[in-house]
DNA sequence: CTATTTTCAGACATCACAGTCTGAAATTGG
DNA sequence: CCAATTTCAGACTGTGATGTCTGAAAATAG
């Protein structure tokens, strides 16, 4: 199992896109798709789901397309995972027993909640602005290959 | 998305049982299914694999069950999370990018490498024999509620 | 040998995620 | 107004994980 969903990898990939090419005012999902390799049609549903929850704004109509809806260094990758997936990666518990906590743990809670808080520190506290801006000065792919 | 599937959730959980009660000889599926509160039928199969795998061994018959192969001391929770799951969450790109590694990196790639290798240190170094005298020594369950 | 208990094997059903397709609504440019 | 472009909306299908069911095979006890 992949630690994120298909759709969540798919919004990361889409929104890191957008933010790498902050020249442009609207990015059609059309050339986004196209880029990252993914069908269009999908992507739409998922970047539809951002602009719902407020991360994207969206313009219909030739030279139409997505765009950040606040700069990309107020936009976590935590944000992105939150309004995408459903299920709460951190902080359920590694054997999916219900009610594990501190008060009453699973064998495995002390070290999973440690591995967990790390995992959440990385997704909250690394922005869009950052990674945008690495693959813009690394040339870094956003597609398979 | 959980990190594990629920076949490996069972399947760890289902060992933590038969290694925590290691004064009976087999412990039956039945009353496996019956203390996890999980499907029977399901979780034979996931003992099935295991004993394919060589991680468990079985007995039919009146007083048969299963019993781990060999010390829990000897069995880690990468061996059974191995033997159980099929992608590779030790070494798969965090963006489902294929042919992602040092040389060709994702923009992510860095911070999850280290949090992957964090995890993996984790699953490779603790042994059901370590967890079942956490169950055992603290009374923690290791079903719902 | 017979009946019971148990794992083994595989078919089948169910469900969520992934992906496809068609058409409507909005916007632009001529 | 008209045609083209693009997002929005939702129905539909495919696929793999999850879960259920039935019966065979092995072992035990009487």
């Amino acid at each position: 199992m992949g630690l994120l969903s298909k759709s969540t990898e798919y919004a990361l990939r889409a929104v890191l896109y957008v933010a790498s090419r902050k020249d442009a005012k609207y990015v059609s999902i059309r050339e986004i798709s196209d880029e990252l390799g993914v069908s269009f049609h999908f992507l739409t549903k998922i970047l539809q789901r951002l602009t719902r929850k407020g991360l994207v704004v969206s313009y219909r109509g030739p030279g139409g397309g997505v765009a950040l809806a606040r700069p990309a260094g107020r936009i976590t990758l935590m944000d992105i995972v939150e309004a995408v997936e459903e299920s709460d990666l951190f902080t359920s518990c590694i054997l999916g027993l219900a009610g594990c906590g501190e008060k009453k743990p699973c064998p495995l809670h002390g070290q999973w909640a440690r591995e967990r808080t790390g995992l959440g520190k990385m997704f909250r506290q690394t922005t869009i602005a950052k990674l945008a801006g690495h693959v813009v000065r690394d040339k870094l792919r956003l597609a398979d290959g």
